[in-house]
RNA sequence: GCCCGGAUGGUGAAAUGGUAGACACGAGAGACUUAAAAUCUCUUGGCCGCAAGGCCAUGCCGGUUCAAGUCCGGCUCCGGGCACCA
């Protein structure tokens, strides 16, 4: 094929993979399942993004390797059409998510048809069908009867622009995650799922999971796991207990105040007792109003003290007086503290400003304490949790106990065991862990979105909808569905859905007006993808144990604590539901880099948005797929340009061109032979390791020596054509048709294997080195023998100025490698 | 502040402790062509040198080693996660 029609080529070969269903397995008889995963779209309007579109391209490619080795590969694809981000947009253009999502939903499906990529389209999700939230439901109902999805009254993050509650993952950098705004504090009654239940469990799991780096280390940061302890405090003369979490109750003799959040409930309790509430409510107030960035914002701390209120400090019955301040949050340990400001940089800004005593409790290490230094570094294996943040006069690192009793000589590892022993016996205390990580709220006061099913009835209380009765149908709303704003979804306003009656009790029932968290629509769509007709179970039990956990997911690492912890969540609660027998979703999870366009981060805004399409029809998909994979290795950003995609362009042509050099009577000579079957060996480990950079590298060098070669084999070149298949589909598929075959190139597993004999060099070339710098290359056979290496090497005429008069200290030889002559020098 | 990454030619990048810069882009030269495009071939880290060759070079400073881009210690800068989290 000298010049080929690279569109017409593609088009072609979409068609017919789809038609005769080339990717498509048949997931009940399949022996040698492998399924493979990449995170659906969200059917934006704009269409396909090259972000998304990299991250389907590295799953494809391993895909279709998998495909030519003879596994069952399952591809799936479906779209994440329910959701705020579809429900603003419709919102903007003025017209219903549904109309809008038929359009772009058919948008998206042109798109990804043509680009060639190995999906398996008989098994859609869409997550906005009532046969997909019937499921999203019904797991709602399954985590209640467990108790795992509750209703509390919590302070929780409003979104003023989305006019709904997020989860705190959804606020980043303390703003929405979705449109940036900034969130308001708001005391509100919602559903949540006890992903805390799960908080141990979540972190351990990380250990043995084979997903990048970046993503288990931003989960280990939200899950924010400290040690420590509780330890009872109570309040002078009216004796209140209250509680406070440290984690260093080692400096608890150095405790000199004590702080409330401002939305502490004991607060309202002490009324009676504080002299100055007028000044405290007002404090409290003000507090309320701030958002967690403004608080955040200005470090210069605030608070007000208390008059006629002490806490007790129960390891010395010392009376410290009680502040209210907000740098004390309310939801994280007890929301107060012990403040310590000799040994905690924010306790002693405060103490400064106030004018608090401050207590020395932890000497410094010094050389004369070598031995306890020593015995601390053991004592730190055990105790993961030190805290270094020095401020200007305050020493929060570990050291040895002072002022401190029954602490003093002790270093800090131990003086926390000897306290929390202490506390223990006493009754005032025990060992705490303490998670950062809070429950997910999954209330939206929204319309798109599945509802949440439960009944509100006057006698039966809440009560979850019984699956024969789900889905609870999301009404169509072709007016009135715009966020109300009042703190309830615009479901309220209709009444013929409200209006229902109770499950348990046939009698009135009022449903919930709020929709889920389209979170929980993507924390689960992998398993649906199994069955996604199946009317009877969340997905099918045989094809689950047979396909689940997914093989390979790739995705952007912006869903970290989003999207990825919370399917880690419902898998493990779909464990425990006896569903299934994993704990880990999938059993490898690899972060993309970002595209860039000239070292910008892509958008509307800047129009440096790189649309594949463009591409495709420009270069082709075969092209434009091996220039974002040949970019660099998959884990970092990267620039694409313009030039770099012609390069791939070329390499396609290249290939292409090669075929009028095959015929039946030509010979490959050895070292043809030698490339191919050292190719071969070279992409199948880089594929093991998603090196795609580096495979196309090698398949690129083989074509280079094919170019030069005089004419080409029949059996080399069906091999060459299958190594390029994953990374040039359509055009793998054209040459491999050229040469006669009648099926497909990905259908009967036709990947060759290597034959370790044949990639064997003869000879290699010696690298021979005096004191370790290259001064002579010898060509000499492979299987030399170490004596005749270093003999060779030793004869070398180039050597002769550098060793020449110098005495040979030693030869250091290395198999296959090099010489090395270490000679005394004569300075 | 804590926890992670990263830094290599003009550019994107390769490199089980063993020849730094594979492969590609860009640039330069040549061949083919009436010409151009396309294609093919060669050159292409820096400095010195006619050449042979030599020296320098993987952010900076040290260390381990016969040998360090790679391992260890200490920095600098860039990126990411968390952050008044007790």
């Amino acid at each position: 094929m000298e010049n080929y029609n690279f569109r017409q080529i593609e088009i072609k070969w979409a068609d017919r993979w789809v038609g005769e269903k080339i990717f498509t397995p048949d997931l009940k008889s399949a022996k040698n399942p492998f399924y493979a995963l990449f995170m659906f779209p969200y059917p934006s309007a704009e269409g396909l993004h090259i972000g998304n579109f990299y991250a389907f391209t590295s799953v494809d490619v391993m895909a279709k390797y998998k495909k030519l080795k003879g596994y069952d590969v399952f591809e799936p694809i479906g779209f994440d059409a329910f959701g705020i981000h579809s429900e603003n947009y419709a919102l903007k253009i003025g017209e219903t998510p549904a109309a809008m999502l038929a359009r772009t939903i058919a948008n998206f499906r042109r798109q990804l048809s043509s680009a060639g990529l190995g999906c398996d389209w008989t098994r859609v999700v869409d997550t906005t069908t009532p046969e997909y939230y019937k499921w999203t439901e019904w797991i709602f109902t399954k985590l209640f009867e467990k108790g795992l999805a509750y209703q509390k009254e919590a302070l929780l993050n409003w979104c003023p622009s989305c006019k709904t509650v997020l989860a705190d993952e959804q606020i980043e950098g303390g703003v929405c995650e979705r449109c940036k705004t900034q969130p308001v504090k708001k005391t509100m009654k919602q559903w949540f799922f006890k992903i805390t239940a799960y908080a141990q469990r979540l972190l351990d799991g990380l250990d043995s999971m084979d997903w990048s780096d970046i993503t288990k280390y931003a989960q280990r940061n939200w899950i924010g796991r400290s040690e420590g302890a509780i330890v009872k405090f109570t309040i002078a003369d009216c004796r209140l207990p209250i509680k406070v979490f440290t984690t260093r109750p080692d400096t608890l003799f150095g405790a000199t105040y004590f702080v409330l959040a401002p939305e502490h409930g004991i607060i309202r309790e002490l009324k009676p007792h504080i002299k100055n509430w007028d000044e405290a409510e007002k404090y409290i107030k003000e507090a309320g109003a701030k958002s967690d960035l403004e608080r955040t914002e200005n470090k210069e701390k605030t608070g007000v003290k208390l008059e006629g209120v002490y806490a007790v400090n129960p390891v010395n019955d010392e009376k410290i007086p009680v502040f209210i301040a907000d740098y004390v949050l309310t939801g994280y340990g007890t929301g107060a503290i012990m403040a310590v400001p000799a040994h905690d940089a924010r306790d002693y800004d405060f103490a400064v400003k106030y004018n608090l005593s401050i207590k020395e409790v932890v000497r410094h290490m010094n050389e004369e304490n070598q031995n306890a230094n020593l015995k601390m570094q053991n004592d730190n294996l055990k105790f993961k949790n030190i805290i270094k943040n020095d401020a200007d006069n305050c020493f929060a690192g570990e050291g040895i106990s002072i002022n401190s009793g029954f602490l003093d000589g002790l270093t800090t590892a131990e003086a926390k065991e000897k306290m929390i022993a202490w506390l223990f016996k006493k009754g005032l205390g025990e060992r705490k862990v303490n998670y950062r990580l809070r429950d997910w709220c999954i209330s939206r006061q929204r319309y798109w979105g599945p509802p949440v099913p439960v009944v509100y009835c006057a006698k039966c209380g809440t009560v979850a909808v019984p699956e024969k009765d789900l889905p609870v149908v999301l009404p169509e709303m072709k007016k009135g569905w715009e966020p109300a704003g009042d703190g309830r979804g615009p479901l309220a306003k209709v009444e013929s859905f409200m209006k229902t009656v109770c499950p348990k009790c046939g009698g009135p029932g009022t449903r919930e007006a709020d929709v889920m968290d389209n979170f929980l629509d993507s924390a689960w769509y992998f398993f649906r993808y199994l069955s996604p007709a199946d009317d009877k179970h969340i997905f099918e039990p045989e094809l689950g144990k047979k396909w689940l956990p997914v093989d390979l997911y790739v995705g952007g690492n912006e869903h970290a604590v989003l999207h990825l912890m919370y399917t880690r969540f419902i898998t493990m609660a779909l464990k425990d539901l006896g569903l299934i027998d994993f704990d880990n979703p999938f059993k490898r999870f690899r972060a993309n880099g970002m595209i860039l366009k000239d070292g910008k981060k892509m958008s509307k805004s800047k129009g440096n948005v790189i649309n594949p399409e463009e591409y495709g029809e420009k270069v082709g998909y075969d092209a434009l797929k091996t220039y974002l994979l040949f970019l660099g290795p998959l884990s970092e950003d990267r620039s694409f340009t313009d030039a770099g995609v012609l390069g791939a362009k070329r390499w396609a042509d290249k290939v292409a061109r090669l075929s009028i050099k095959v015929n039946k009577d030509a010979k490959d000579d050895d070292a043809v032979t030698r490339k191919l079957h050292k190719t071969i060996r070279a992409v199948e480990a880089d594929f093991e390791e998603q090196k795609y950079n580096t495979a196309i590298a090698r398949l690129m060098e083989m074509t280079n020596v094919l170019t030069a070669a005089a004419g080409i084999s029949q059996d080399t070149w069906n091999k060459f054509i299958i190594l390029t298949a994953p990374f040039l589909p359509a055009l793998a598929e054209e040459l491999w048709s050229e040469a006669g075959h009648k099926e497909s190139i990905f259908l009967n597993g036709v990947w060759p294997e290597y034959d370790e004999d044949l990639a064997r060099e003869e000879t290699i070339e010696l690298v021979v080195q005096v004191n370790s710098r290259l001064r002579d290359k010898i060509m000499v056979p492979a299987d030399i023998s170490e004596e005749a290496a270093k003999e060779t090497a030793l004869k070398s005429e180039k050597l002769k100025k550098w060793t020449e008069g110098k005495e040979i200290l030693k030869v250091i030889y290395i198999k296959g490698r090099l010489v090395n002559i270490v000679v005394k020098d004569s300075q």
